[in-house]
DNA sequence: AATTTATGTCAACAATACTGACTTATATTT
DNA sequence: AAATATAAGTCAGTATTGTTGACATAAATT
């Protein structure tokens, strides 16, 4: 049936299966879901030469207008050099502009300008369509039960956070919000 | 209260929200589940000099046993080159074999050996163990609602495919799932 | 015999991530 | 006032993962 290349006992021949005690099926629908998910931004901001790591600091900023680097970072999880690359981009692209914090003049607080807002609604856009597509053919508990699922899926510490950025708070508030969870 | 670096009439300081008439609240939980969801994994194959890349080629093979590269290729939408580098990783270090198909001899189709099923079982655990402490809190109902919003959040082409690949479907079964897709 | 298909390979390149070291400006602490 | 800490920026080097385009080989199909 088939030709042996290499030392036959090692073959595993068994697909890996429920039978192994593990639930593949919400795994692979997280890889699938994700890959189509960023697939429509990600063709959007080629015609941009801009890439994922863009859309996501565009996004962020955004949302909480005014955010230092440092939050940016920690929402990222990536390091300063990461970032600076495609802040750079964006803010001579004229996406962004940094002015000093006024408490504290160290911070460079990040705006979206108003051509960075019209391109992060146009992706937002894009992104809320594939999901309320997919909401549509549902019943409305779906949407209520996945926000649940999803947000369980992320790291305790960093569910404040998550939340204080839904509820549109501003960019200090939000600061707070991650320095308190240490203490909780 | 801020000293203004740039032309202050294009700074945008009134955050992104639901008022633009967009959602943001599933495409950030999207973003922040999914990154963490990832990290473990991440953490895991990085003692291996592996990533992300490697997980994937690794867990399609043990899914699908006898799978050839074209699939592969077909499930993880990247270029040959790409799979090329880190299938022939996986292979010289033993955790994938080829054989040459039977009734197709150009084919070369790929098995786990049982060092690659156990650390696929290793990396599944891992994801499902999250997976299982997010719904642990939740309603019983949660975990098909879940399925049902993932599963229409990928492109409709693929989404036989993605069936059959969890009904267990054995690998020329997957690739016929694939071509029928085209008449559907 | 000619063409197509499945796979592999080469060279070059781009995006995104990392580390570690160092600088500057400003704030805080001693 | 001096020492220290913090926020941000920068530099050099490296790794992973992705891309394109061209070409080679073996086997299947026409």
């Amino acid at each position: 049936m088939v030709e042996k290349i290499s030392e036959p006992g090692s073959v595993v021949t068994l697909p890996m299966s429920e039978k192994d005690g593990i639930s593949f099926e919400l795994i692979e629908l997280l890889f699938f879901a994700y890959r189509d998910f960023v697939a429509d931004p990600d063709s959007m901001l080629s015609d941009y030469s801009y890439g994922r790591a863009h859309h996501r600091v565009l996004h962020f900023v955004n949302r909480t207008p005014g955010i230092p680097v440092a939050t940016l970072l920690e929402i990222l999880k990536i390091t300063k050099q990461s970032l600076a690359r495609v802040l750079k981009q964006l803010i001579e692209d004229g996406y962004i502009t940094q002015q000093t914090g006024a408490q504290d003049r160290r911070q460079r607080l990040l705006f979206p300008t108003e051509k960075g807002r019209q391109l992060a609604l146009e992706l937002s856009q894009c992104q809320a369509k594939r999901i309320e597509e997919a909401l549509k053919t549902l019943p409305e508990s779906t949407r209520q039960a996945s926000k649940a699922f999803l947000y369980a899926m992320i790291e305790p510490q960093d569910r404040p956070m998550v939340r204080h950025l839904n509820e549109g708070l501003d960019a200090l508030n939000l600061i707070e919000a991650e320095d308190s969870l240490v203490s909780e």
